[in-house]
Order: C-alpha cells, then sequence, then structure tokens
DNA sequence: ACTGATTGCTACACGACTGTAGGTTCGCCG
DNA sequence: CGGCGAACCTACAGTCGTGTAGCAATCAGT
C-alpha cells in the first residue's frame, strides 16, 4: 500500500531566540499579506509561511491581533519615515508649489523602492481588518495635519486667495496616495514622469504665478 | 427545571417565492454588510439576518459569490445611476468649473440621501472581498471615462492650458469619492456647503477665471 | 560527553462556516 | 377537504482556523 499517511515527521526547524523568530514571523506575514489579502492573513497560514508550527507563534505573540499590531509598529516606521522625510522643514524656504512637487516626486520614489511596505498602507491589499483601518487613518491623520501646517504657512507667504487649508490638506493627502496606487498598480501607463508633469501642469495654471513671489520678499 | 434544551424549534418563516425571497436576502446581506463589514457577511450570517436557515440561502443563490454579485448589481443600479445623472449632457452649455460644482453638490446630496447604498462603494465597509473591488473598480473606471470626456470638451472650450486631462480626472474622481466619504464619516465637521464651498474657491484660483469663458463665444 | 533549560512539535478540544441529504410543513387548487 | 408540490427545516459531514497541554529535540555550558 502507498504509505496513505506517511506522517511525514516535520524537520525540526531552526531554533531562533525570541526576538529573531519575532522578526522572522513578522516577515512571514508580511509575505502572506502582500501576496494573499489581509483576509488571508491567519496565525495558521503565517506559521506556514514562516515553515514553523502554530504554537511556535503563540510563543512570539499572544495572538493574531498583537502580531499585526507588531507588523503594523515595523511598517510605520519605515513608511512613516520616509514620508515625514517628504514633510517641508520649518526653514523651507521655496514655493509651496515646489514643495509639493518635490515631495509628489519623493513619495512615488519611496513607492517604487520600497512596495511591499507601502502596498497594505496605500490599501491595495485587500481587506484590511479594522485594527490596520485605525491604525493607518491615524497616521493619515498625522501626516494629514503636517500637510495642513505646510500649506498654511505655504500659502500665507504667497498672500494667494484663501482657501479652506484643511479641505486642501484632504485633497493634497488624497492625491498624493492615488498617485502612489497608480504607479503601483499601473506603472507602464502612469510613471513618476507623467504624474508630477501632470501636476505640475496643474499648478501652474493656479494664481498666482511662481514668478510673483519672488518680488515678496 | 429549566428547560435546559427547549428545543426551540425553530418558527417556520413566512413562505416566499423565490424571486421575492432573493430581494429579502439581499436586503439582509445589505444590512449585515453596512452593520459588521464585509468579512461578516457570510451565508451563515445572512440568514441569520434573513431569519431563515442556510438551505433556504442556498435554493435562493448558488453560494456567497452568486449572491454578492447580485447585491452589487441592485447597488450598482442605484449607485450608478444617481452618479450618472451628474455627468453633463452633451448639450451641456455652462463652464467646467460650473459642472463640477453642480456635481459634487449633487454627488453629496445623493451620497446623504442613501447612505447605505453609497457606503459600500465609497469602501468605509470594511474589507470588501476581491470580486467586490473588481466590480467597483470597473464601475470607477466607467464613471472617470465620462469624467474625462467632460474634462476634455470643457477645457478645449475654455482654451485652457493642456493638462493631462487623464490624470485630472482620477484626481476628480478621488477628490468626489473623498468629499462622499466626509460627509459620510464626519458629517459634523463636513458638510455639503463647506465642501464645495472649499471647492469652488480652489477653481476660483485657477486660470482663466470664469470671466474670460463669456466673450470667448 | 552529559544534562537541563529552551525551543519546537504533536495532538486534542473547540468553534464557525460550508454544502447537502432527507424529512416536514404550508398553502394552493382541484 | 384532501393531495401534492413548493418552500422550509433538521441534521450531518467536512474544512479551516484557534488556542493549549504535554512530549521531544536541540544546544549551551560544564
Amino acid at each position: 500500500m502507498k504509505d496513505v499517511t506517511p506522517a511525514p515527521k516535520r524537520r525540526y526547524a531552526k531554533r531562533l531566540p525570541v526576538e529573531k523568530r519575532r522578526e522572522h514571523l513578522l516577515d512571514a506575514a508580511l509575505r502572506v499579506l502582500v501576496r494573499d489579502g489581509y483576509e488571508k492573513v491567519t496565525i495558521e497560514a503565517i506559521a506556514r509561511e514562516a515553515d514553523v508550527t502554530r504554537p511556535v507563534v503563540y510563543a512570539a505573540y499572544d495572538g493574531l491581533e498583537p502580531l499585526l499590531h507588531a507588523l503594523l509598529d515595523r511598517t510605520q516606521r519605515r513608511a512613516l519615515a520616509s514620508a515625514l522625510q517628504l514633510m517641508p522643514a520649518r526653514t523651507f524656504e521655496g514655493d509651496v508649489d515646489d514643495w509639493v512637487l518635490t515631495a509628489a516626486g519623493g513619495l512615488i520614489d519611496a513607492v517604487q523602492h520600497e512596495p511591499d511596505v507601502w502596498r497594505p498602507v496605500l490599501g491595495l491589499t485587500q481587506n484590511a481588518p479594522v485594527i490596520v483601518r485605525d491604525r493607518i487613518d491615524s497616521t493619515r491623520e498625522l501626516i494629514r495635519g503636517y500637510i495642513a501646517d505646510a500649506l498654511q504657512v505655504g500659502l500665507e507667504r504667497r498672500g494667494g486667495p484663501d482657501v479652506d487649508v484643511d479641505v486642501l490638506a484632504h485633497l493634497v493627502m488624497i492625491t498624493a496616495e492615488h498617485f502612489g496606487r497608480l504607479v503601483l498598480d499601473q506603472p507602464e501607463r502612469y510613471d513618476k514622469e507623467r504624474l508630477v508633469g501632470a501636476l505640475e501642469g496643474l499648478l501652474s495654471a493656479t494664481l498666482p504665478q511662481p514668478e510673483n513671489r519672488a518680488d515678496s520678499a
């Protein structure tokens, strides 16, 4: 008889101290996440991907939720760090338009450089659980605050028409996110050059023109 | 003795012909969806919500996927109908800005009027399964096509600067969607007046000014 | 090499959902 | 009023994920 259940006797996984194991598991979780979407991220699947049994996962984390939080912490550190670097320094001297264009380009670069970090953040990955959504939402708000501040300062300096900075920050934010999604989803159709170029075209159609700012200082 | 297992003997649900039952089930599914999010939409949950047993659901639909498709068909008919009404008629005479503002206001009205229809579409409901996402994405593209056409015509008529209409259509689209989300999520903070007002402010800062268009005809 | 603490594995008890077979009730229609 | 088909229900078998108890393998230090 063909060995119906050859009792495959799982080969012992390499032993790791807890901290190493945690990193290992987060890597596995991220792979599953990017490959299969949020709904497939289970303790079971992570254990499989990490080539370990479930009890090992439970030994490292108290369950799926803490694990996801840890994964988000790590991802957030990476993504948020990149994103914040795009924010204008207090001492930023140029025009708001310049900042927007620079930041847009920088974001696109960042996204293309670490797609696996950004894909979950941009919501491309299917089915984010509530805890993930909440986390991302709060991060979004943080960033949006920065954007609003930058716009406030920039627009005041320029002395442009008074706009609803809060709403505008929303629009800038979702535009940035959408640009990220576009380059990830359809890189051949929408590349950095095209998107930044389009944005530049739009901004140049806006009052006041960049040349107005030079003589205000 | 307290009847430990009183054999609750489910009371017979009202008998319905298949078509009626289908509508009934879709209603139940939508309630579950809006209340608990996509991840909780299961045959089981729908049956519970509809106060029927699972076999009844299976008698009406071949499984969860067909049922969801049907639900999307119905929702799409409603949402898409509203959305398309906002598209400019071929004979639209006014300025692009006017159309954008009118459409934005109309969309906000529609969203507030039928929140349960729009919430899933706008992705507020947590965790859309792949089939739902695909469906919504294709609808989105359809609408975006309309927007692009409208912008093309409107901008040519106005003779404004040549912008990347395709990218601009993306931005108009996501702006509209985001406005919808804002009024649904934080109605006290963002109401129709504020959003449309902000948009108007932004457009008025754009060249050429509306008054330029009158003398071009 | 020996030993014990550390890390991993097997195995079990649950719980939720799926899908279906087969019996039961309802209500229309002769 | 009796039958008969449509519509509903119960019950079962199967799958997949959770969480935990207890055994087994590994490796570090003597």
